[in-house]
DNA sequence: AATATATGAATGAACG
DNA sequence: CGTTCATTCATATATT
C-alpha cells in the first residue's frame, strides 16, 4: 500500500533507461539461456520417459500439460484456429537452435526440428521455416533501429500534452505523462 | 581461487565497454526468462509427482498451483509493461500524415516522423511502425465490415464458422495448414 | 467494481 | 530476404 509510486525524481525526469551491461554480460547471458535451453529439452525428455512408465500408479495426476499433445500449451485458450501458436517447450527450443549460431537453417535441419518439435505439439514445416525467417528478419531489424537512432527517445520535453484540440476526432483524456518503467 | 575477478566491481576506471541495453533487448531477455519460469513450474510440477509417487501415492495430489487452478490464464506474465499512449499532438500528427495519402511509410519515413513526435513526448520508431500497421489495419476492417456486413451481425460468439471470408479478403492459402509445400 | 471498447504490441503467414 | 498483411493478445480507457 505505502509504495513510494516511482522515481519521479527531478521534473519527471525518470532515468529508466539505465540497465548497463557489458557485451560480454550479455553473451554470457544468451549463453546460458542456450544452455539451460538443452537442459530443459534433456529434461523433458526425461520426463516423458518417465511419464511413459508410471501408467501403473495410483491415483496420480493424469494428462500433464507438457507431455500429452496440447498445442497450445497453456499459452492461451483453444486458439486451435488457424494460425500455429508455438508451445512454450517449442518456443523454447527453436530460441535454442536459433541462438546456436547456425543461422539459416537447411531444408535437411529444418525437416530434423520439424519432427523434434512435433513431440510436442502439431507444426509443420512451413512453420518451422516461418520463424526462423521472422526471427532473423526481426532480430535485423531491431539490431539496424538500435544502431542508427539510439534510444534517446525525446525526453527533452517531459510535459507537452497542454493543448486540446478543438475539434478531436476522437475523445481521449491526455493523462500525464506516464512513464514507462520496468521493475526486473 | 582462480576466479579471474575480472569484473572490478569497485567504482573506479572500469574500462570495459559500456553497453546500455535498450526496451527492446531487456525485454527479450524477460520474455526468455519468463519462458525458462514457466518450464521450471512444470518441472517442479513434474518432480511433485515423481516425489509423490515414491513416498505416499494415492491422492497425494493436492491443489496444485502449476497446472490446475488456472482456467486458462495459466501463463506467467510478467510483462508488467506499460504501453506507449500518444499525446493529442503526437495523435494529430500521425493522423495527418496518415490522411496524406503516403499509405506505406518507409523506414526512412518513419524516423523522420519519430523525430519530430519525439519533441511531444516519448516515443520510439517501433511504436510509430505500428501505430501506422494498425491504422491500416483497422481501417481497412472497418470499411470491409461496414460495406458486407450490416451490424446485425448478433453473434454472441465470434467464430463459429472456418470460412475464410465472405467478401474478396485475399488470396490466402487453403486447405488445411498442414504438409505445405516451401520454396527455399 | 465489472464489463465493454479502443488500441498498442506481438507474431505467424504471405508477397515481391 | 526484406517488407507487409492479418490476426490475436494485453492493457488503457470509457461506460454502466
Amino acid at each position: 500500500a505505502g509504495e513510494p509510486a516511482e522515481e519521479m525524481g527531478v521534473a519527471g525526469e525518470t532515468v529508466w533507461h539505465v540497465k548497463v551491461m557489458t557485451e560480454e554480460q550479455v553473451e554470457v547471458l544468451r549463453k546460458q539461456i542456450s544452455i539451460y535451453g538443452a537442459l530443459c529439452e534433456q529434461l523433458a525428455e526425461m520426463h516423458r520417459a518417465i511419464a511413459a512408465h508410471r501408467g501403473s500408479l495410483a491415483g496420480m495426476r493424469l494428462g500433464n500439460p507438457y507431455c500429452d499433445d496440447d498445442p497450445h500449451g497453456g499459452h492461451h485458450r483453444i486458439t486451435a484456429r488457424h494460425r500455429w501458436t508455438p508451445t512454450h517447450m517449442q518456443l523454447q527450443i527453436l530460441e535454442s537452435i536459433f541462438y546456436q549460431g547456425d543461422g539459416t537453417p537447411g531444408k535437411q535441419r529444418i525437416e530434423d526440428i520439424t519432427v523434434e518439435l512435433s513431440q510436442y505439439g502439431q507444426i509443420s514445416e512451413t512453420s518451422v521455416y516461418n520463424w526462423f525467417q521472422n526471427r532473423r528478419a526481426r532480430l535485423k531489424r531491431k539490431q539496424q533501429g538500435a544502431s542508427s537512432l539510439p534510444p534517446n527517445n525525446g525526453e527533452s520535453e517531459p510535459e507537452a500534452a497542454d493543448e486540446e484540440s478543438p475539434t478531436d476526432k476522437r475523445p481521449r483524456s491526455d493523462g500525464p505523462p506516464q512513464q514507462q518503467s520496468m521493475s526486473m
